[in-house]
DNA sequence: AGCGCTTACGTAAGCGCTTACGTACCCTAG
DNA sequence: CTAGGGTACGTAAGCGCTTACGTAAGCGCT
């Protein structure tokens, strides 16, 4: 059975634009050391066999590996995917291939995956979501990213600072201190903040900004009551079941993603509290549904798909020296889940 | 400088282990004609290197390249991320690496996105998404997926069969039924639905479930307006302004995906139509927040993590040489969104 | 005319692996 | 005791590229 014609090789080129392979390479590389009029004619005769150079060999043979690895905690979460589809946007348009791994959250399972994407070669590493405290692991990442760059590797974090490597991040601070200051412009007294777990870096500044604003007010402005859950709507949920029963005079909810923000709001409505009448209720992230809820959802907008494009942009600029930072601007959006605070 | 050791290659192993290279590469892929005391020294001797193959290497020589692309039309769509995210997971556990790509809802540039796939030699690919009926472009992409296949390719599909290869088949027709069923049952008479793109096999699919449930009812049944939009949350509100606008009697709408219900409740809400006093609701997919929206979601529940990893299973699996299919079976969750139909 | 320099291209040595083939050895049957 | 066959392992030939190095031609200069 007479095979279906092979991809041709670089050898195919070479041998019909009558060169070598060496200048072949060299003029499809766009390296020079080849006229133009050569490298013209390659040119077409590798469009003409519709040639596509093969990446292993190319990888081996010590090209650059053209495939960037993209780590985050959880695909089908909305901060996650959001991010994902701008590194992926921008990936494609450069040409590059995109290999996906979920941490599962977990620290220990996200070294794993970032050493298995070290191990297959993966020229070009992002890491997404927050750093966890486990010094241990911590410390153990940075110094594997560290030999990773040495080797040439590339990597860039989106919403990490303590790994050392050029990093995305988002203003966690301004925007808690944005969320806090618009609760308590608005009478509000008594906050209840519902957090993720208490180990992640976004964490611990989003709470920072929440907590500076309202100090910043003066010594009685507010109560705030931190409630520690995880990021997820469950985690929203249950820190709301404990804000209910444990601060039962709260009169707002400051949740520190709109994923907890969303458990908070469908279990408030289970609980027949009226929202924003009785509670108001913020979120963080503008993840794209929150305009669409009911009520809508106040939140600090940030500018995910545009964070995930500035991350690949950043990995793909050669290195510095010292790691850059680059903040990412952000908003605070007023919809309906926020109103003034109830008169008792 | 002392430049940090190099990774260990396969050499390093056979060297540590006394052997030849040949033996170490057919002991670490568990080739036989090894005898088993060898074969466990020379896994101990990779283990304690940290030895870890080239996949670049691997490829080039002719071993199967242990990458899996995934085609979706948008990883920021929780239905297609929650199917990436099964695909991932079971990737993980198998060792493989997936590359994501989005076609962003555009048939050509799927087509592109798979040959590019293709010329990189992943080995196995996954498409996931609807099919369109765009003839051109699918006959194109189905003979080159042959071409693909021919030469060892591994190719599943998820949602669409008019691809020629192995596909996993969510319910559409029986889920449009059995929510068109419900309405009736709920003493529904005009019923409105909000369908994506006319091209889609998907919609054709669920709105043929949805009409023959109406027919089977008896020739008056109930009325049956269709209103094609897209697929997102932006083309619900859409549809429900023209559906508000053209229909005013209606009392449900049958939303043909998640995304877009909750485009149609959010429209519902702000033109202040109570759900399900005046009107009733009913998406398709159960997408996770579909339980947290208020109200909460009627629903066709698939099993979209599960689909994910079905699809790997069955691309991983010996290829037969019809194509197979995999029903994915489905389930009507009811919730707030449905009621009786309003007593005129 | 002779020198050195640049430019344009070819030659060939790998990159790290898989695998077809070859070879030494041991076992069993005749 | 030897022929035949299986088993365990080694040798070496690539896979399709990139790139260091070599070479020939052309240039301006003294």
């Amino acid at each position: 059975m007479p095979r279906a014609s092979k991809r041709p090789r670089l050898v195919d080129v070479a041998e019909h634009a009558a060169v070598s392979l060496a200048t072949a390479s060299r003029a499809l590389a766009g390296r020079d050391g080849v006229s133009a009029e050569v490298a013209d004619r390659i040119r077409q005769v590798a469009r003409e066999l519709g040639y596509v150079a093969n990446p292993y060999a190319r990888t081996l043979a010590g090209g650059a590996s053209s495939t960037v690895g993209l780590i985050v905690h959880q695909v089908d979460d909305p901060y996650f995917s959001e991010i994902a589809a701008g590194v992926i946007q921008l990936a494609a348009e450069q040409g590059l291939l995109v290999q996906i791994c979920q941490s599962g959250r977990n620290p220990g399972y996200e070294l794993q995956q970032l050493r298995h994407l070290m191990a297959q070669r993966v020229g070009i590493i992002l890491i997404s979501g927050s750093g966890y405290d486990d010094p241990r692991v911590e410390a153990e990442a940075r110094a594997e990213l560290a030999a990773f760059q040495e080797h040439g590797g590339r990597v860039a974090a989106i919403g990490r600072h303590a790994l050392g490597v050029d990093a995305v991040l988002p203003d966690n601070e301004s925007g808690g201190f944005a969320l806090a200051q618009h609760l308590m412009d608005l009478g509000h007294r008594r906050i209840a903040v519902a957090a993720g777990s208490a180990g992640l870096t976004t964490v611990a500044d989003r709470l920072a900004g929440v907590s500076s604003a309202v100090r910043l007010r003066g010594p009685h402005a507010a109560d705030l009551a931190v409630v520690h859950s995880d990021f997820t709507r469950g985690g929203g949920r249950a820190a709301t079941e404990q804000i209910l029963n444990e601060h039962p005079d709260t009169t707002a909810i400051v949740a520190l993603n709109d994923a907890m923000a969303i458990g908070v709001l469908s279990t408030l409505r289970s609980r027949r509290v009226p929202v924003p009448a009785r509670m108001s209720v913020v979120g963080f992230d503008d993840v794209s549904v929150a305009a669409d809820l009911a009520p809508s959802l106040t939140t600090i907008r940030l500018p995910m798909t545009e964070m995930g494009r500035t991350a690949l942009t950043l990995a793909l600029k050669p290195r510095s020296t010292r790691p850059r930072r680059r903040p990412t601007g952000h908003l605070l959006v007023v919809r309906d889940s926020t109103g003034p605070a109830p008169t008792t």
